[in-house]
Formats: structure tokens, sequence, C-alpha cells
DNA sequence: AGCTATTTTAAACGCTTGTTTGAATTTTAA
DNA sequence: TTAAAATTCAAACAAGCGTTTAAAATAGCT
């Protein structure tokens, strides 16, 4: 295993549990075994490495979500929004095969991203991964088309915000579930959970 | 101007913007034009500092929260999940009033609350003020009895997610909604698009 | 006014942070 | 085998952090 890999597999699972600017360059080299230096050597600087954890799983998902979305659009037949956020499942869980956990993992890095470091994370996917976006617009906009790009535009932030802020403390709240109802609940199940929940919310009647 | 609100008035407004952990004591002091040692002289530590930050705020809001979501418990009439989520409308705005920008700065404390700091946040909140949550469960399941209690833990926590999500980064979405759609939105504008798409989420058909 | 208690102040503390350095080591290739 | 390139390493760097200290200033009270 190469240095590189061993700090960028350390590096996730601890951005992912305290968040960019909780994690120190120590913590995760010394979980790595690997020298302090050898993160500037290799990715010159923190913020290089955090754009590298990113760019791996992103690499890794946005050719497939970016194909399952690309597929409802140019479907004859008109998609549910169930559909459209159904999308994402495969492509998600995938990322397990990927890597131990990589869903969970990669969802908490986003949600992470979004609240640390004043939106750097939001500019880097939507100028590194714009057809992603595009794609799934476009798909929800098939499904619902009474649907005014602006307020697209908010309930596609709302969505962007459940998600995120839930998979950002799974954790935690899969030890309620377990603790308060005796229920086993993983990554897959709390994803079956939200998608009726942002399916309902995006498709709510139109208060004008 | 006491030096403790000059502290406490300088400390939220930055605690908002870059979060607990991305502001220090220096930044606030120096911005409350008070010296750095104050902090610790008035308030302990910078943990007792966020507690007091909060609880300025929530000492105004759960009162009225709380008569609120009761009030929907103990009416005969079976509200709808739209009234329940209305019922945060007047306690939220109303922090306009006790402070400026009120209502979009405790939000945005709440968003970087909920994922700074590891929970702390959530324990603070659920055991200081009980009576705000145990009425809203209570208003929720008068108005949806039918979804149980773990399917109701989910889409609550799903709920929390959207709103403390969207209004930690409510001031980049307005910016960029002023920009794309040329709409002037205001935490209002935002709070009265959040209820309907909150409702239908919560309202979604059971899955099982 | 004079004494006490409270508050403010400048300076320093010990610690952690990301980054840099230059020498030692390992790897690569001829 | 040897020279060059790439990598690792311990050590130090400057800067920022929350906190503490002890003296100076202010306020409140008799």
């Amino acid at each position: 295993m190469s240095t590189k890999n061993k700090i960028l597999d350390a590096a996730e699972v601890l951005f992912s549990d305290k968040g960019f600017n909780g994690t120190s360059l120590r913590e995760i080299t010394s979980q790595a075994e690997v020298n302090l230096a050898a993160v500037n050597y290799h990715f010159g600087s923190k913020k290089e490495l955090i754009k590298a954890v990113m760019s791996r799983y992103m690499n890794e998902l946005s050719p497939r979500l970016e194909a399952a979305l690309g597929a409802l659009c140019t479907d004859e037949a008109k998609p549910s929004l169930i559909d459209v956020f159904s999308a994402f499942i495969d492509p998600l869980l995938h990322l397990n095969t990927f890597k131990n956990n990589g869903t969970s993992i990669f969802l908490q890095l986003l949600g992470r991203g979004y609240t640390d470091s004043q939106g750097f994370l939001r500019w880097f996917l939507t100028t590194q991964y714009p057809g992603v976006f595009t794609n799934f617009t476009d798909a929800v906009h098939k499904a619902y088309p009474e649907l005014s790009a602006e307020e697209m535009f908010w309930r596609l932030h709302f969505t962007m915000g459940t998600i995120v802020f839930t998979m950002s403390s799974s954790d935690a709240l899969i030890d309620i579930a377990l603790n308060d109802f005796d229920r086993e609940v993983d990554i897959a199940g709390v994803i079956r959970q939200v998608i009726p929940y942002v399916a309902a919310g995006v498709a709510a009647p139109i208060v004008r």
C-alpha cells in the first residue's frame, strides 16, 4: 500500500468523523503510520488533501450517478420523483464495494464539507462535476414540470440539506434508533427511509 | 452596553458565520472592542460562552414555541402538519424584534451547533429545553397518528436536517436566488418555502 | 475621601496547528 | 555498481489557539 493511499484512507475516516477543521494532519499521519511531512510532500497542503479525498469518491460515483439520472431524462416515460431519488441508491451503495463503509463515509464527508469551510466544497462539486447537477435537475423537471426554476432551486437545496445533515449525524441517529426501538439500522436503511420523505417534500403542492 | 453583552453580540454573529470551531476568542474580543481576557473573566471558557449565546436565544424562543405547540395539543380540533410547522413561524420571527436578524442568526447557530462539536449542542438543547421537544412530537402525533414512533423519529430528524442545514447556508442560498432569479428573499421567505416541504415530507405515505 | 470589590488590561503561558528544511534513506535506472 | 531521483524522516519553524496571571484602573459604598 502506497503512502499516498495510506494517508487517503486514514484521512477520509477521520474527516468524516470529526470534520475537516477538527482533524489535524498529525492525527492523520499517525493513524496512517506515515511521517507527518508526507502529507505536504504528496499532496502539497491540507486543502489539497481534502480535495483528493473527495475526488477519489466523486470519480467513482459521478459517472454512475450521471448515467442513472441521464437514463431517466432520455426515457420516453415520465419518471416519478421516487424514481428520480431512487436513481441515487445503486451508485451510492456501490461505494460500499469500492471501500468498506464507503457510502456512509462519503455521505458524511459531504455533510462535513457543506458546513465546514464556508462553501468551498459546494464550489468544488458544482465546478468539477456539473454533469451530475444538470442531469438531476433535468430529471426532477421531467417528473414535476409544474415546478418553477426558483421553487425547484429551493426544494433541491432542502433535499440536499436533508440528506447531507442526516448522513453527517447518521452514526448518532443509528445509535439512538438502536437504543430506543431495538432496531438495527444500516446506512441503506436510512436511505430507504429518507427517499419517501424527500420525494414527498419536492412533490409538495405549490404555494403562491 | 455591558462588556458581557458586547461579547455576546459579537460572538453570535461570528459563530453563525464561521462556526464555533472556526471563530477564535481574539476575533470575538476585537470585534466587540473588549480585552481578550474578558471572555474568560465573564464566562469562564469558550464552551460556556457558546452555551450563553445559545441560552440567550433559547430563553426568548422556548416559552413562545412551547405555548404555540402546546395549544395545538390541547385544542380539540386535529391539526394538520402544516399547522404544526406553522406554529414555529411567529416564535421564530419574534427573534427579529428581540435582535436584528435574530431569526437568521439563531437558525444558523443551530445549524453550526449540530455539525460542529460532535453533538454537544443536541445534548444541551434536549436536556435544557425538553418541553419544546415533547410538545412538538405530541403535536405531530396528533396530526398524523398513523406514524409509528420510529418513523416519526426519522422524519423529525430529516426535518431538523432540512431546517438546520438550509439555515446554516441560507446567506449563500439567498445570494444565489438573488442572482439567478432576481428575487429578493429574506429569512421569512425561506421559512415560507420550507414549511410545505417539511410538512409534505413528514406526511409522506408510510413504506413497509 | 478612603477602602473594598469589581473590572479591565497587557503580557505571557503552554500547547497545537500547518508547513518547511536539509540530511538520511530507499528506489530507480544505466 | 554507481549515480541520480524519489521518498522518508526528525526536527524545527512561525503563527494561532484558549487560558492564566498580576498589576492597573474603575466603580460602588460608608
